[in-house]
DNA sequence: CATGAATGAGCCTTCATTCAT
DNA sequence: AATGAATGAAGGCTCATTCAT
């Protein structure tokens, strides 16, 4: 008896996605994640064990999608694959302040927290080294300046993503204009 | 008359500002806060009469020290006031992310909280105007591209003041190099 | 489904009565309550969302309950009426120093303390009217004394209610010795 | 160096009064007290030493004002001397409801708070036992009926004087207006 | 398994009272 | 004396989590 509504792991963290982003990790609480699913509250610990956990897993999959795209780019030409990277993460341009909370998830007492978490850590570590990686080719094929030290380069690069796209470009021709910005520079 | 204060409203909003930069306007609380300063909880309240109105004080004076010198900038040569700007915003740097939750003031009932944040909204407005108003400057004096919109132009310099200084560069050489990096872009 | 609550809403209303009567809105308190009533005291926000819809509620239904009666009742001979009105009252003779508390009840913020107040309101509205109304027959049908203003006859019969009884004389015999000296006076 | 502003016991006490007439017991506060006098919160305990002596001294003041009037009564005419009464207890009128918190007053941990008690319950029972005496002179004189019980006739002329006087009527006169009713009864 | 109820820990805020100037 | 600051003990309310049906 009883079971009525349910939904799937995957709408579970596409709700959890929106909300964190919307209220950041503090301000998110299971009743406003309830709020937006059927069923009752505690209904979600059929799910995962605790608010944690939901979080971690949110990151996680998160960062996974990004991750696959990054992973299966041909690095041979590496003005080119700098330039489809910008575009992997445009589209998924709220991941740095989703996982800028990563930190506060409380890992102690939930083992599949501390998985979720460390598998992030991980996978932002891969994105760092690809990018040093083909910010290194590029340097060493004399296509970006050297006078800027490499962390410089991949910082500016990285921080692009969160320029706000005010006039709502779509993200295909967002990306083209950001990488000339970031080559060519504002200058005339 | 009366006992002497334990510590500065200034201090305490020194305090403030570090802990909600740390754990945003929902992680923050007022029994962290008085773990940071000598004395009881309930003191704080001696001090203000809220939590909000505290977070409000902590925003309004931080932006306040930034208009301050933005007003009083030079904006005869466009280009040297733009980079005097970035320079402005990047002692700063914490600005955005300070005031990004700032919405989530509860105004109602605290006039104190409400008249510091109108403060925040209208100094947060003069910014963008003035910065508006440089690029726009610069763009008829042909300085800057002008394949680029002026809102991109506006959002990417904007936005630069968020790269991580991973190198712990000091301020001002900081401040030239990624104004020398956003001026002639990445490119050889 | 679910567990099966310790305690029903009336319950929680009885015992709310009788503390609201005992220590006034004031000090009425959810801990207090709580003491009366098992289990802990966060459970009680479970059947009201604070304190406020609690004392509203428990208003609203005393003046409810005394309503109906009042609005069953058969004015056809006025002094009749005015007699059960009397005893109807006396059954609950705390009424007025309950409701005397209404005004202090916070309706922003909580929609239904708000509309129970507002239904506290009008049944009280009904039972002025009606009272009124009775006195006002009576008058012309020379039943009570003419020198005496309507409102005052309206205040003294409705605080008649108060009349500390001492001896503890049963509510039957006591509305009606009541209503002897209310009518007939004390002069021999 | 200090002395500023000041005030007489009498002031505060009369503040005490409106403002626990007001508030209630519990809803009284030093704060709001303050707030109506000059200086600081503080400086009332160089008057009192807690918040139960202060409404001890209130409640204490107001009735021995209606003691010692009531104690000058000249009692040979029973009935006007209950008539005098009367007026003497309409003009402190609340007496009643500012009396009717005085269990609440704690009473260990202060001596003048549990001495200015024990003087308002003997005030009290003098009173009571002065209507009690003026009663049983009236009926013993055959001037009011014998077929109610004397403590139903104290208990009802002490409550006359809460009917609310909703006319506004001066105080002499609706002190002979009660008393016609409350010895002539409503009927015609 | 789904659910509504129960719960304790935690944060916000107020207030009587004390302290130091 | 008078005062402003400090404080601990409540009391209001929320929320993650557990329990019993």
């Amino acid at each position: 008896m009883g079971r009525k509504q349910s939904y799937s792991h995957s709408e579970l963290l596409d709700i959890t996605k929106r909300l964190v982003l919307e209220h950041g990790y503090d301000g998110f609480n299971l009743k406003l994640l309830s709020q937006h699913l059927p069923g009752a509250r505690s209904t979600i610990y059929q799910y995962y064990a605790n608010k944690d956990e939901i979080i971690a897993a949110c990151m996680k999959r998160v960062i996974a999608a990004v991750l696959e795209k990054a992973a299966a780019l041909d690095e041979s030409d590496s003005m080119r694959a700098l330039q489809e990277l910008l575009n992997i993460y445009l589209e998924e341009f709220q991941l740095h302040q989703l996982l800028s909370d990563a930190y506060k998830i409380k890992t102690t007492s939930s083992d599949a927290a501390r998985k979720d978490i460390e598998y992030v850590e991980s996978a932002h570590d891969f994105l760092k080294v690809q990018l040093t990686r083909l910010f290194q080719k590029a340097q060493q094929e004399k296509q970006i300046r050297e006078d800027i030290p490499l962390p410089v380069h991949v910082g500016v690069f990285f921080n692009f993503i969160n320029t706000p796209n005010m006039m709502n470009v779509p993200v295909p021709e967002w990306s083209k204009m950001l990488f000339q910005v970031w080559m060519g520079g504002a200058k005339k």
